[in-house]
DNA sequence: CTTCTAACA
DNA sequence: TGTTAGTA
């Protein structure tokens, strides 16, 4: 399974609040007013009941747990938005990376290329991953 | 019976 | 944050 189809899991929306209040002991007035802070945002259904993920059970989690440390809302936000500019720096360096990766065997194909009009071995096997 | 919003002794 | 009232 790939590591994007895992993700879509864990973004789905199964979970009514009173199953989530089970799996993190926070209180309904807690988990709606943490939802009210903008710290969680779970979907809808038609009747404008919350559908929690697995994510959101994490996020509940870990506001919990920070919660337990001390923090208050403003600081739990902070902490939130550090991490998604984390997420971001290495979502750019991975496409960089890519990119980097992409160039490289665009000029393994050259050399290969005028080497020969039959491809070799190893032309073979770059361009099973090229495109 | 479960969940929702709004309000407050 | 707890709790309650009145809905859906």
């Amino acid at each position: 399974m790939t590591y994007r189809t895992s993700e879509i899991r864990k973004s789905m929306p199964l979970l009514p609040i009173g199953t989530v209040i089970q799996l993190t002991d926070l209180t309904a007035r807690q988990i709606r007013y943490y939802e009210e802070q903008g710290l969680i945002c779970p979907h809808r259904t038609e009747g404008n009941q919350r559908m929690f993920s697995l994510n959101d059970v994490d996020l509940l989690l870990e506001i919990k747990d920070l919660l337990e440390q001390g923090l208050n809302i403003a600081g739990i936000k902070k902490v939130f938005e550090m991490k998604k500019e984390a997420k971001l720096e290495r979502k750019l360096d991975k496409e960089l990376s890519e990119e980097k990766i992409r160039s490289i065997l665009r000029e393994e194909m050259k050399i290969a290329q005028s080497r020969s009009q039959k491809p070799s071995l190893r032309y073979a096997d770059v361009t099973r991953y090229y495109q």
